[in-house]
DNA sequence: ATGAAAGCGCTAACAG
DNA sequence: CTGTTAGCGCTTTCAT
């Protein structure tokens, strides 16, 4: 519902007595056309306020150029950084980028799939929600042999491609340094066990925890949703725990520090009390006191991994479907909420 | 570049040898066609996998149905809870959203509000980036008719349509509540004065010192980029100054943090030693020690609000030139960083 | 209640 | 180097 009339290619060839399909050409930079040809169209579109119309253009080409991402949320550093790194990648690349959010809400990432599949994307990188329960709103996109990717949050049935960080040795690797600490009942604080990033943590804290002949006791588990309300009510289950743990590792640094809020609040004192590791390296976890030990992985690098392999597949660089899982570093980042020795700063 | 071809109303109606206006018809539920065909059509369509082309439809329509929105950045509460807001709002009127961000960069900004004009969004709603220095690239959308709306970050020039919070009057505040603790040498430490948001907080917050008799001095102003080394250094600088400031009133609770943090560290005691007053209310403040005295203002409200004018305008049920600027609530959120007396909770 | 047909703006053969 | 032209898939007027 513009005011005035929109200015097409035909107006401009009409203009300059010239066909539309020189206009298009040049209008695409195309070297074919004189430079001077160019040269004069280029201008009178920029005089006349011409915009090309990607509807014709996706019509006519049956590509959309563009590539969806669906995240659970958005505001987290990780996130961000991950688009970041897609956003990055995709535009060198010429690919417009649409981002939608389910809010952690299988529903809604139900209808960001469809949204995204009737808008056409070329591509689609995916987070899945603490919600989802199944994969069937990507099957569609499959089936039209359209590239699905996820990343960090992924459903490893050997189906997809995915970007991943390696959870059970980061799991492994937080409850080991617990341990190191001298911790001996240590609690995990994580959320939904269907979401691979979380079962695959708990399987490396148990893994460290029998390695060391600590034996796994279930009331040390608490699975909860992340919210701040969450990180409240576990750390009150914390308390009413006996004896009360000497340790917790916790799966997002968030949480952890609600956590940590709460239990000093009661007179609980981090690390001596209760050593604390969290997960995610958080903006955060610097800020709070003491400041959190946690495990950092490149949001950035995961983004420009997925874009670069999503882009090449698009381009027949190469397939998708070849490589499999591929695994992003990740490392132990000490700081002093663990630290009951106050010694040094294992990496791996 | 799909696998296999696209199953198109053409298609539909071969099949059931009827014409493509009853298909088209029907797969809008238009009640002129049979609730037979209709239903008859539908099944098909869902059989066949039909998905509509939003090109061809969008093309022969000459209107997207999409609102374009760009904000600064994606990682902050506020952001988050605004896009929220709208979102609602949208999704219920049946619009589609897409979501730029210029990470504070003026050049980012404008390839942004280009795409979002290439792309043909009905309408724009936008907050502008810190390095922003003029509205050029937003008079293309002026120029066609395309409504555009500002929220938070705006310039106030009349011409546009903005949706913001009375910035002045929360300067003031936060700065008279630090006064009223006591406060005699009130640093401020703030970004861009180009942008609305931080020159009139700034406004308010030597309003408030000049109502009580406090001399400004120049030297209590710092300007940053909001970055967490802007806090580091913006802190250091605090504690260069003679004599010590005995309160701040910074703009943003992240930098708040970083910057209590580097003066705590510094064996400066808050809110002792310097009271701290944040603005924004983001998670952050509640989580850090002491726990930050802040300015709150709903970004889900002003989301909602930004989104609704929009609608209304586009659906014609209001103009969006008529109102120019609508002020949003907003108080203060005292904590105990800035509580040298430990007194009530003043709000407005 | 249904059909025929024009045309939205663009690209890419193909022809010169 | 440039022009002609046939669609891409859909909506919508005008007929019937």
């Amino acid at each position: 519902m513009n005011k005035r009339k929109e200015v097409t290619i035909y107006d401009l060839a009409n203009k300059l007595h010239i066909s539309v399909a020189t206009v298009s050409r040049a209008l695409q930079n195309d070297r074919v056309v004189s430079k001077k040809t160019r040269k004069k169209i280029s201008d009178l579109a920029e005089e006349l306020g011409y915009r090309s119309n990607h509807f014709a253009r996706n019509l006519r080409q049956q590509q959309t150029n563009t590539i969806g991402v669906i995240v659970p949320k958005l505001n987290s550093n990780f996130i961000t950084s991950v688009l970041a790194g897609i956003e990055k990648v995709t535009t060198e690349a010429g690919y417009d980028l649409i981002i939608a959010h389910s809010s952690e809400s299988h529903e809604k990432e139900v209808a960001n799939a469809n949204n995204f599949f009737h808008k056409r994307v070329d591509g689609l990188i995916a987070s899945l929600s603490l919600d989802t329960t199944d994969l069937d709103h990507f099957k569609p996109f499959v089936n039209k042999g359209i590239p699905v990717l996820f990343f960090d949050r992924v459903e490893q049935d050997g189906n997809n491609t995915v970007v991943i960080i390696d959870n059970t040795k980061c799991g492994y690797v937080a409850t080991q340094h617990l341990i190191e600490q001298g911790c001996k009942r240590i609690a995990h604080i994580t959320s939904s066990l269907k979401r691979n990033v979380y079962s695959q943590r708990y399987k490396g804290y148990r893994d460290a925890l029998f390695d060391n002949g600590i034996p796994f006791d279930e009331s040390n588990l608490i699975v909860n949703d992340l919210s701040e309300q969450a990180g409240v009510d576990s750390a009150m289950e914390i308390m009413r725990m006996k004896p009360l743990p000497d340790g917790i590792f916790i799966v997002n640094d968030f949480v952890a520090a609600v956590c940590m809020r709460t239990l000093k609040e009661h007179g609980i004192s981090i690390p001596d009390d209760i050593a604390i590791v969290g997960f995610n390296n958080d903006a955060i976890g610097k800020l709070i006191e003491p400041p959190l030990t946690t495990i950092n992985y490149p949001g950035i690098d995961m983004g420009e991994i997925a874009a670069r392999n999503m882009i090449n597949h698009l381009k027949g660089i190469s397939n998708i479907h070849t490589t499999n899982t591929i695994i992003v570093r990740s490392e132990l980042i000490v700081r002093k909420s663990s630290l009951k020795k106050g010694n040094g700063h294992p990496q791996f």
